[in-house]
DNA sequence: ATTGAAAATCTTGTATACAAAATTCTTGAC
DNA sequence: GTCAAGAATTTTGTATACAAGATTTTCAAT
């Protein structure tokens, strides 16, 4: 890995911002987390540089740096964009998705389902991500791939919000099959409208994320 | 701006990389940089943690930080995507647009004809960019208009190859005309296909940015 | 001459020290 | 009591010092 110091203290930093450890406009303390961390302030720094970099953090030049969290908007924006970044690997996995890939969706979708009888809600979210990056994947483009991994990681901690909604998990299935079929009939604008469906925050899911949110305010 | 040294620096060593100042693999020797810029390796350090949490280096941990050139499959994934995305703010602002913002399209286009004939190459790019950077703002998604000038600009050192080919700025004007006239019929799909195609690297525009490619690999 | 090991050197990563800027606190005037 | 100006204190940004790991060089043995 990376700088040994620098680069775990970040991924901590990153995982408290994500559960929620840290409300919005929180500054990060250079000192304080250096004493927390037992730590001189140059890792602590290294650290911040990358959660500012990430855009989980805010740096104002000689003020120091602050949790930045995204309000509603941007949230609904983030989502909005991933589900048109899915659709794009969609439209392109159609034309050059593999059978074995096909099979593995299948597979995955096949675990997602006994996950829900299971109530194995772990199982589930494993799955489901496995089945999402496997189309990352097949969109044959490397690049588009991590930029979807990137934008997919950064929206994990608010995708829990969103399938509370009872029912929720059978219908997210439902889409799963069709957007399966949708890139084995090599129907791209099929399966790109599928996963932007699939993706999008709307209705039901709206009401429920806005009130995570407001939970998560407080 | 950020911290005074280290951003300017990092500013600087982007514009060295994006001009070519560096080859692919070269080492950023931190004391050598230091010396060069008159500065201790402290900010120096900051400047490269920029570049490589933007993609422009890649850092070894023990080792140090080499420039990172992508070469022709990874900038025809980066194209490629561009094309995407740029299909996707087109989508979208196909619904969203504003008149004002439509007039604003039809001003920049004409002005970028009169550079052509003008033969002012500058204007022309200026003008080009504010094009698409419209588009961008109109999809009305800040989260991904800030998405698509990352990667905007993360291309445009290779964009100027791609140019050259006798009569395609003529051809891109027609396209760009093309665009907004599915915007301006609030036709999506017509103005997400249209501006897939303008962006994207295809035939002669292929050969021409293999072959600088080659050139700038000397 | 080639290979291998050990020492010397170089380079990164971390700690500490210092400087400049910003914030806070104190003090005095109205 | 309020407000403002200036001093004191924090805090960031930069420099330097030190430590650990990596690379290169040296030198001997085969």
């Amino acid at each position: 890995m990376s700088e040994r110091r620098a680069d775990t203290i970040a991924d901590t930093l990153e995982e408290m911002i994500f559960t929620g450890a840290f409300n919005d406009g929180d500054r990060l303390d250079e000192t304080r987390l250096a004493a927390q961390f037992n730590v001189s302030r140059t890792p602590i720094r290294e650290a911040l540089g990358r959660l500012v970099a990430s855009g989980l953090a805010e740096q104002i030049p000689r003020r120091g740096v602050f949790i930045r969290q995204p309000g509603p908007v941007e949230l609904l924006e983030m989502f909005e964009t991933m589900a048109e970044i899915e659709g794009v690997c969609g439209r392109l996995a159609a034309r050059r998705i593999s059978e074995p890939a096909l099979a593995d969706l299948d597979a995955a979708n096949a675990l997602c389902t006994a996950a829900i009888e299971a109530g194995d809600t772990d199982a589930y979210y494993r799955e489901n991500e496995r089945f999402h990056h496997r189309i990352y994947r097949e969109a044959g483009n490397a690049f588009l791939e991590q930029e979807a991994l990137r934008l997919h990681r950064r929206l994990k901690p608010f995708r829990r919000m969103q399938l509370r909604v009872r029912g929720r998990m059978a219908q997210s299935m439902a889409e799963h099959e069709a957007i399966v079929a949708a890139l084995r009939e090599g129907a791209p604008e099929r399966a790109a409208q599928a996963l932007r469906a699939h993706v999008a925050v709307q209705g039901e899911k709206f009401h429920r994320l806005l009130s995570g949110l407001r939970r998560a305010a407080e």
